[in-house]
Order: C-alpha cells, then sequence, then structure tokens
DNA sequence: TCGAAGATTCTA
DNA sequence: AGAATCTTCGAA
C-alpha cells in the first residue's frame, strides 16, 4: 500500500507542553529520544494508533506526527481495513491512515528511511502549496503553528 | 496502587 | 454532543 502525505504536525520536547516528551523520557515516549527517522507508534483512546516520525539526533527529543495521507496504491487493501467509508476518507487522519494500512505497534522503531515493512521515500518533485495552522487535538500548545498541510488537498483531517 | 487524561473516531 | 475504550503517567 501506498499513500502521500498530506498532513503533518511537529512534537519536540521539553519546551513544548503539548509534546508526550515535554515530561521527559519514559518507556512510551522512548522512540523520540533515539536515532532520527524511526517509527514512533503509540495506542491513544482506547482505539486507535498513531504513527509519528523521529527528527532529532540520538538524545534530542522530536517527531512528526503523520496525521494524514492521500491513498495511491493498494486502495483495495485500504477498503478491506476500513469499509463503510469513501476513498477519500480512508486516511485522512491520524487512527484512520494507521488501521487503514494496518500499522501497529509492532512496527514501533522500525527504520522508516531504509526499504522494509514501513518506510518513506521521497516521491521527487511535486506542485504544491503548504499551510500552517495550531495544531489538532491538544489543549496546551496551541500557539504553535506547527500543524502542516497541503493546501486544497481533499485527504487532511477536519477541512 | 489508583485515578485522571489523552497528538481520536464514530454514532445518535 | 457523547460514548467508546484502554494505556500511560504521576501522585498518593
Amino acid at each position: 500500500m501506498v499513500g502521500k502525505i498530506v498532513e503533518v504536525e511537529a512534537y519536540k520536547g521539553s519546551d513544548d507542553p503539548a509534546s508526550h516528551a515535554f515530561r521527559g523520557i519514559t518507556l512510551r515516549n522512548r522512540p523520540m529520544f533515539g536515532e532520527p527517522g524511526h517509527a514512533y507508534i503509540y495506542f491513544t483512546y482506547g482505539n486507535h494508533f498513531c504513527l509519528n516520525v523521529t527528527t532529532e539526533q540520538s538524545g534530542t527529543p522530536g517527531a512528526v506526527l503523520i496525521r494524514a495521507l492521500e491513498p495511491v496504491e493498494g486502495l483495495n487493501s485500504m477498503r478491506k481495513l476500513r469499509p463503510n467509508v469513501s476513498d477519500l476518507e480512508l486516511t485522512s487522519g491520524p487512527g484512520k491512515l494507521t488501521k487503514a494500512l494496518g500499522i501497529d505497534k509492532s512496527l514501533n522503531e522500525v527504520d522508516m528511511t531504509k526499504r522494509g515493512p514501513l518506510f518513506i521515500i521521497d516521491s521527487g518533485s511535486e506542485d504544491f502549496q503548504m499551510r500552517c495552522s495550531p495544531r489538532v487535538g491538544i489543549r496546551r500548545g496551541t500557539d504553535r503553528l506547527w500543524r502542516v498541510y497541503v493546501s486544497d488537498n481533499p485527504c487532511v483531517s477536519r477541512p
């Protein structure tokens, strides 16, 4: 299955009250302190997984939450995992895309810079416009415009 | 050891 | 608007 990333949010460490890493390293957020380019996957609200990619050098917490994808390939597999929704809504949210791609904690900490069960590649030059906004679903740190999404893409969450 | 909150989604 | 649903964290 393949999807184009169309919406992300940035999370940092001790200076970011919305981040899991705000209060230091714990069992759950340990991947955020590890090597860059690896997956940080956590379970929330008793229902959903969320997928992040670590960004900072080892020892410095930082990650990017993948909030939405545009389905590109393997649509049939995604439809099986998420029945009763339109194609546009298959991956239009952080919990939705993990379900549509079958992502769970077994993929935690995999290296997403190398080909493997889960990885990210550069699709080359694409023509699109980016926008920023406050992050979604948090109570603190809402003053930071660290949600970045592709303008006019119907697959971004909460239009 | 226990209680509260949560980087959400679906249904009424 | 509200429930579902369970893990994680921090305080007691």
